[in-house]
RNA sequence: GGGCGGUUGGCUCAGUCGGUUAGAGCGCGUGCUUGACAUGCACGAGGUCACAGGUUCGAUUCCUGUACCGCCCA
């Protein structure tokens, strides 16, 4: 065993880097490792990580999930579960090109003067760049996944998988090809699907125009007119009808009329419809099939005419009038200028409305027509919405199942078309006549799948698909599917996914229905879903509002387990964590905690005890109570963590440590071991405590080291094993409290003694501190107790606490022996036993005020106890065991009254 | 409009099946160079468990309603 120069603080710098090292040497990240211990017999535990978009740096989101997952990873590896944690990074089409274009802007170039070709190469160094930032990231977090088999959505055989998966679909009917009104966002110049939209409340104006009826004649009559309400006054260019509802008698003789359309002079039907709201604006609306969703659907339902009035980037078009060039918003302007003009501006009301805005660029979103392939995800949602039903998959806060039912029996068809040029193309060939031939071949077709011609004259669809298509086959591209590979037949269905509530739908959903779909399995057994990270008031981070915490900073600065442990300590599925200095902080204190009780321990071993000896625990008969107390604390605490670990709780095992480890161990044990490791203390004794204090350390490291895994491999190197032990704890076995529980097999008994000691010794330094003594005055104390075995143990204890009281136990007695003539002294009355710490000098009215407060209080509880049994009632319908409990409480109070009384001089 | 979640000391949050005296961290106050740790230790102050009703021997906990905050869907 190396010479312990432990610095005083814990320095997570120095350790972090070599640790990382250590594991990847040895292999054991991965399942089939040359340094894994997996025991094939038992079940896999598999994540396949949620990859993260190579849009740029991983955020604090991003770090509590890799924690969680780290942290999920390696206690099943600890357990000897085949463990995989599979990583990669997602090509996120819309959202990288969004951050690529502003990078080509600041260097003066774009998308158009690059061309596809060269845009794509540069596209390509760029995710290399980015690719390798995110993984190094996670190195430094500490992230034990399997780099070997990293993955990327736009690799060859991600590739492959799309165009298998999407013919698939395709032969079975479920993708079809369709000229629809899609959501199009100008800014991104390509569609977005329906989840993309995100509406946001605007104040916007209703403008009412006047659309003058026509003669007979065919003119226009000046005075006469039907007068609509409409947001967006722009798209009257591409009107073809007026839509009043058929029951309101202001319009009733205008159906079947006409009306002239303003400057493209087109005559349009007045139309009775019921979806027409009679209360909005004037009762009559003007209907754009082209270029809003619901008079896309009366434009159906009445044969009218759609036309596009819009280009891709939103500027008005091929409508022959002087708008055609103009941006929608300033032929917006000019049109209701003109309007006014001509004097059929009849009003101008502001309006309160939501506007729908593309989620990667907030433009606002314009309903088009365009020909776009098609998912149809009835069939689909039906397969996803079963597996959750029928309980094959879990989702985890289970309130969420309600909201991944409601969306997927009202899901609508899947738009995957997007005229985006990152992606995976879609594999779809067109010959001259318009047929259709999808391929799964990486060349394409050999010809037209109908008339045969040859593959030189077919076209490939330009459009490339929703990267969310390509995701929803991760769970099992990843393992090399099409092909019935080794590892998809070991780790599909996966174990858990682990990702933020936020997209459920995007991607779980998908997942959901794409798994069952095409591997006839649902792709999970859990679905883990996180909460945001926000700032310490509630504010979602964000650039734009500076307030976000970069985890490397945090890394630097505190080290990487100070970061884990904050972003999931006591944090549960679906709960929002405020984050901020101050639980940074406080984690990197729990961790400087840990590494000091470790130097303690480290220095504290008796010069008699071999160095390299294997950790065991002592015989039973060497333990004292304080020994049999932490035995059983700790027996306590593995059961609770294990059971954590085994409920996905990771936030509750993290916090269940915290508690054990600075709460029992340093606070208590620690300070306990202390008298019976002093040189002059028998040699048995002190290193029985010693090994209990090793072992004791060695459990919590095992049980904390999913979380923290630096610091506990750290500290774990430097202590003694076990014979069976391996080299490295990151595969160390997790305990099983066996041990713990055959050596201390009256948990509850065995820790009596010292929880008493624990609330006497809090007693006296009460009263010392209320009485104002000086800390560093030595007291001596007589300590009565009725019962034989807490006696013992005091009296084995007295030395140990001695100074954690600065008081000298000089007799522990029987209640018989006492005392009750020393009035100047503390008493301290704790539970069944009772202190009396003499002191000559005490201050006298002092101390009667604190035992006259005690027993007000003492009075009021009795009073309240023996109320509560006086009532019949209670006696005769409560459980048993609590009446019994009440009484024990209220003899408790009783006996607790008549001491302090006594004390007092006064009779009970 | 529909759905979900929340409301517990100054702040952030626990709180098991309804059952003794509602806990923790941070902050605050007082004191302490205690041979692991001042990134620490000890002691303390601080709570009408949002509000109203109901069920019950007993409600922070279960039910109903109200108010406020947040999120999702339309």
């Amino acid at each position: 065993m190396r010479a312990q120069h432990l610095p005083k603080t814990y320095q997570p710098e120095q350790v972090e880097s070599g640790l990382y090292e250590l594991w990847e040497t040895a292999d054991v990240f991965a399942p089939d490792g040359v340094g894994s211990r997996a025991d094939w017999s038992k079940p896999p535990f598999v994540i396949i990580q949620p990859p993260p978009n190579v849009t740029g740096a991983l955020h604090l989101g991003h770090a509590q999930r890799a924690t969680v997952e780290d942290a999920l990873i390696r206690h099943a590896r600890m357990t000897r579960r085949p463990t995989l944690w599979l990583p990669g990074e997602d090509h996120a089409s819309i959202a990288a090109q969004y951050v690529l274009d502003r990078i080509l802007a600041d260097e003066g170039e774009s998308r158009e003067s690059l061309g596809r070709e060269r845009y794509l190469e540069r596209m390509w160094r760029f995710v290399r760049e980015v690719r390798g930032v995110i993984v190094d990231q996670h190195r430094r977090l500490g992230a034990s996944a399997d780099w070997k088999r990293e993955r990327f959505t736009m690799d060859a055989v991600s590739a492959r998988a799309v165009r298998v998966a999407f013919r698939r679909l395709y032969e079975d009917g479920l993708a079809y090809r369709m000229e629809a009104l899609i959501n199009w966002c100008p800014g991104c110049r390509t569609s977005v699907s329906d989840l993309e939209v995100v509406p946001k409340p605007e104040r916007g104006s209703l403008w009412t125009i006047r659309y003058h009826l026509l003669h007979d004649d065919g003119t226009a009559d000046p005075s006469a007119w039907v007068a609509v309400a409409t947001t967006r006054p722009e798209t009257l260019l591409g009107d073809t009808a007026v839509a009043v509802h058929p029951e309101d008698p202001r319009y009733r003789a205008l159906v079947g009329r006409k009306v002239r359309v303003p400057f493209v002079d087109r005559d349009v039907p007045v139309i009775a419809d019921d979806v027409v709201d009679r209360e909005f604006g004037t009762g009559a609306v003007k209907i754009t099939p082209a270029h809003d969703a619901d008079d896309y659907a009366t434009g159906r339902r009445h044969g009218l005419p759609f036309v596009t009035v819009l280009d891709d980037e939103g500027r008005i078009s091929d409508t022959g009038t002087p708008y055609d060039g103009l941006d929608r918003y300033a032929a917006r302007q000019r049109i209701v200028a003109d309007l006014e003009a001509l004097g059929d501006l009849e009003a101008v009301t502001p309006h309160d409305m939501l506007v729908g805005h593309c989620q990667r660029s907030d433009d606002v979103v314009e309903p088009r027509l365009k020909t776009q392939w098609f998912v149809r995800t009835g069939p689909l949602a039906e397969k996803a919405l079963a597996a959750v039903r029928e309980g094959r998959t879990r989702i985890v806060p289970r309130r969420f199942e309600k909201v991944y039912f409601d969306w997927l029996e009202n899901i609508r068809d899947w738009n995957v078309s997007r005229q985006l040029w990152w992606g995976h193309r879609i594999p779809a060939w067109y010959c001259p006549d318009g047929h259709v031939t999808v391929s799964d071949l990486e060349e394409g077709p050999d010809a037209c799948a109908v008339c045969r011609r040859p593959r030189e004259m077919l076209v490939q669809e330009a459009d490339i698909f929703d990267t969310w298509f390509s995701s929803g086959l991760w769970p099992f591209s990843t393992l090399g599917w099409p092909d019935r590979t080794p590892d998809l037949e070991r780790f599909y269905p996966g174990t858990v996914l682990e990702t933020g509530y936020d997209i459920l739908f995007f991607w779980v959903a998908r997942m959901m229905m794409l798994g069952e779909w095409l591997m006839g399995e649902a792709p999970f057994r859990y679905v883990y879903l996180s909460g945001l990270i926000r700032d310490p008031y509630g504010q979602k981070m964000s650039k734009t509002r500076g307030n976000v915490i970069d985890p490397l900073a945090v890394i630097r600065e505190l080290g990487a387990d100070a970061l884990r442990f904050a972003v999931v300590n006591g944090v549960g599925p679906g709960a929002d964590t405020r984050l901020g200095p101050a639980k940074l902080e406080g984690a990197r204190n729990f961790g400087n905690k840990l590494w000091n009780a470790a130097r303690f321990v480290l220095g504290a071993r008796p010069a008699e005890l071999d160095a390299d000896a294997p950790l065991t625990l002592p015989a039973a008969a060497d333990l004292g109570p304080a020994e049999r107390w932490i035995v059983g604390r700790s027996a306590a605490t593995i059961a609770a963590v294990s059971r954590a670990y085994d409920e996905l709780r990771v936030g509750d095992a993290a916090a269940l440590l915290y508690e054990a480890i600075w709460g029992d161990y340093c606070d208590w044990y620690i300070e306990l071991s202390k008298a019976r490791l002093r040189p002059e203390a028998p040699a048995g004794e002190r290193s029985a405590t010693w090994r209990v204090l090793a072992w004791v350390l060695d459990r919590y490291l095992r049980l904390l080291h999913p979380v923290m895994p630096f610091i506990t491999e750290a500290i774990w190197q430097r202590l003694p094993h076990l014979p069976a032990d391996p080299e490295l704890l990151i595969v160390a076995d997790w305990p099983s409290g066996a041990e713990e529980r055959a050596l201390v097999p009256d948990g509850e008994a065995a820790e009596r003694p010292v929880r008493e000691l624990i609330d006497l010794l809090r007693g006296i330094r009460n009263a010392r501190a209320e009485a104002g003594i000086e800390p560093a005055e030595w007291l001596a104390a007589h300590v009565y107790c009725a019962a034989a075995t807490t006696r013992e143990a005091f009296t084995a204890l007295a030395s140990a606490l001695a100074p954690l009281a600065r008081t000298r136990l000089v007799a522990v007695e029987a209640r018989a022996d006492l005392d009750r003539s020393a009035a100047d002294g503390l008493v301290v009355v704790a539970g069944p036993n009772e202190a009396r710490v003499v002191r000559g000098a005490a201050d006298v009215a002092r101390e009667r005020a604190r035992l006259e407060r005690e027993l007000d209080e003492s009075r009021r509880l009795l009073d309240a106890a023996e109320a509560r049994l006086a009532n019949p009632e209670f006696v005769a319908r409560a459980p048993r065991h609590v009446v019994d409990g009440a009484r024990t409480r209220a003899q408790e109070l009783r006996e607790r009254v008549a001491l302090l009384a006594a004390r007092l001089g006064r009779g009970a």
